[in-house]
DNA sequence: TTTGGCACTCTCTCCGCTTGAGTGCTAAAC
DNA sequence: GTTTAGCACTCAAGCGGAGAGAGTGCCAAA
């Protein structure tokens, strides 16, 4: 019913949707009659301005935030807005390069993951997102073991996807050093191209033919292999740039401020969120209320996958109030993620 | 002579620099001769308690916000309180057991400080801070060197204190796995014990060796050695809880609340700050314009060294508004940098 | 030396007023 | 049948003055 509805609106609607809604994020100020009236694209006297205002009010585009004010677009007008009446405005050759320089700083993936983020920030002076989930669902390319202390190792993984993580882990076993160099080599030449699930479930099956034999070293194999598998590699969630939003005069009292901070900090929720984007390819837009997050503070968040199209490695956007400029951070998270995605599958490529 | 005029406060000006001091920090406001006198703990009238703190405000430990306002400590105020005045609140059993319990969690260095950090923001409702600095200066207990990709290694290096860091480098030679742990084997076994300022040295005096034995393999040790050791181990700083100042009344409009978030995020002065503070043994306390970094906002710090006696880690503490319960604070951090030294101290045993 | 009294200063809050932007409705004009 | 002008109405925000309240310094008396 809704996106029947949408398509109804007559030409001029839309027009004057499309204004109030640019004016709006220009200004962060309702808008009235009078003001659209005299900005030069209409040739209506501010009374015909408000019929067709009352109409998209009825509609559920605008709300006035009290009688005697103008008119301010509702989620569901900037969700009209971003999906049939915005025209994204490209990214400057500056910017392109900007963001092109800053992706191929370095090759160490964590790096130009937060660089990136850092960067996202920057250019949209907004909240700058970088998710990457564990590596759980993804092939392995390598797996080494190291001894720190006594019963302490340290698991290096290397991901078919170039990613590497590294973990401390507890072991039951004491090990020599010949012993994690054996280790290591078996775990790697038996399970390269697995994944992490896959190879819990061939070293359970292991246990069987250990059990059978009674071979010590097999046993000890199993045991450190499980306990790397088991490890809990976090995902890793880049929030940068927090401080923007002290500019934003939506959250210029200290009790939104508050909230907002506090909504930020709290990154499970981000994180899951993020997450269930990971399934959708594109750009992906979220106002307000239709997320369970940004209906706290009036959060939009404007995101996209990146990583090889073989495999997606995680999420990448910005995080900012409702009222953004839609038609410049979408080329802008959009053209990240995909020079993102080329500087990993570079580095796969040549480094695979 | 600061110190000289320190000591010739009367008793009874002492007991109203004190009383003021503890009054301020508990509301925030500046106190009156009329509240004071009302607080029962002098049997005097406005007026003298008004001629003490006339004299107080000539020797530089108090002053007025305006002409009709009560008095509030200067920075000299806050000195003298904490130097002479200030009897420190000991820990509850609970804010003890809390600090035991969180300092136990897990064995992994960085979770530990990480985790602490937390702790003390949560428990000081102010800023954590926990300071590692760069392992330069400390003892090598082993050194590994595991694949990536092709030019790109992944270097571990255990300090004799048990610290972990791992840094990917890009390397010039292309290395088998054989001959990685064969350096691995070669470097822990001759350079264990030393410092990676030591190691560099002999490393470098082995070119010589190398030049003229003309041996492949050691060229490639020496190569891959001297990258590990020239690459940049960031010092570890983590500020923690950093939304704790938007309930500080002090920081109630947003433009000072901006500019202290910005002076947090720029951690280049506070890792600076505490490198120079962790010449010094023991509790160590900074107020307002003491330091170049606190200057800016009125912020106060208070922090500790920890890490064995032996070799000190790096600093714990808090920072905040200068008008903060350093009755309170100073023993909390004393306690957690002893209860974090302890558990290094246990680990190091445990595992060295 | 302490205290009460007094004049003075300064901030903060409340109140009422005005201004201005904006609306909806109605009736006339195109 | 639109479009527009006019009008009455509403509400937020800004301004200024009055008054309260907290605090001070100074002086003279206890």
């Amino acid at each position: 019913m809704a996106t029947r509805q949408d398509f109804d609106l007559d030409p001029r609607a839309r027009d004057v949707l499309r204004e109030i809604v640019m004016q709006h994020i220009a200004s962060g100020e309702p808008i009235g009659s009078r003001t659209l009236s005299k900005c030069g694209k209409f040739q209506l006297s501010p009374a015909s301005l408000r019929n067709v205002m009352a109409d998209l009010e009825e509609l559920g585009f605008l709300t006035q935030p009290h009688t005697s004010a103008g008119r301010v677009p509702t989620d569901r007008g900037y969700r009209f807005f971003i999906n049939h009446l915005m025209k994204s405005r490209p990214l400057s050759s500056r910017e392109q390069q900007a963001i092109d320089e800053g992706v191929s700083v370095g090759s160490e993936i964590d790096d130009v993951l937060h660089h990136a983020s850092a960067l996202l920030s920057k250019l949209s002076d907004q909240v700058g997102l970088v998710f990457m989930p564990t590596l759980m669902q993804f092939a392995v390319r390598s797996m080494d073991f190291i001894a720190v202390a006594e019963s302490r190792i340290m698991v290096v993984i290397v991901g078919a996807n170039g990613v590497v993580v590294n973990k401390i882990i507890e072991t039951r076993f004491l090990f020599t050093r010949d012993e994690l160099e054996k280790i290591s080599r078996y775990i790697t030449g038996e399970f390269a191209g697995l994944t992490l699930d896959a190879i819990r479930r061939r070293l359970i099956r292991l246990t069987e033919q250990e059990r059978a034999q009674h071979d010590e070293m097999l046993q000890k194999t199993i045991s450190l292999g499980i306990d790397a598998v088991n490890a809990p590699y976090e995902h890793d969630l880049y929030v940068e740039g927090a401080s923007s939003i002290l500019n934003k005069p939506e959250y210029a009292d200290a009790a939104s401020l508050r909230k907002t901070f506090l909504a930020l900090q709290e990154k499970e929720k981000l994180v899951e969120l993020l997450e269930t984007c990971l399934a959708e390819e594109g750009l992906q837009i979220l106002i307000g209320a239709e997320s369970d997050f940004t209906q706290i503070n009036n959060f939009s968040i404007v995101a996209r996958r990146y990583g090889s199209t073989s495999a997606p490695l995680g999420m990448v956007g910005i995080i900012g109030p409702m009222r953004m400029e839609y038609a410049r951070m979408a080329p802008l998270v959009d053209y990240l993620s995909r020079a993102l995605s080329r500087k990993i599958e570079e580095e796969e490529h040549t480094n695979g």
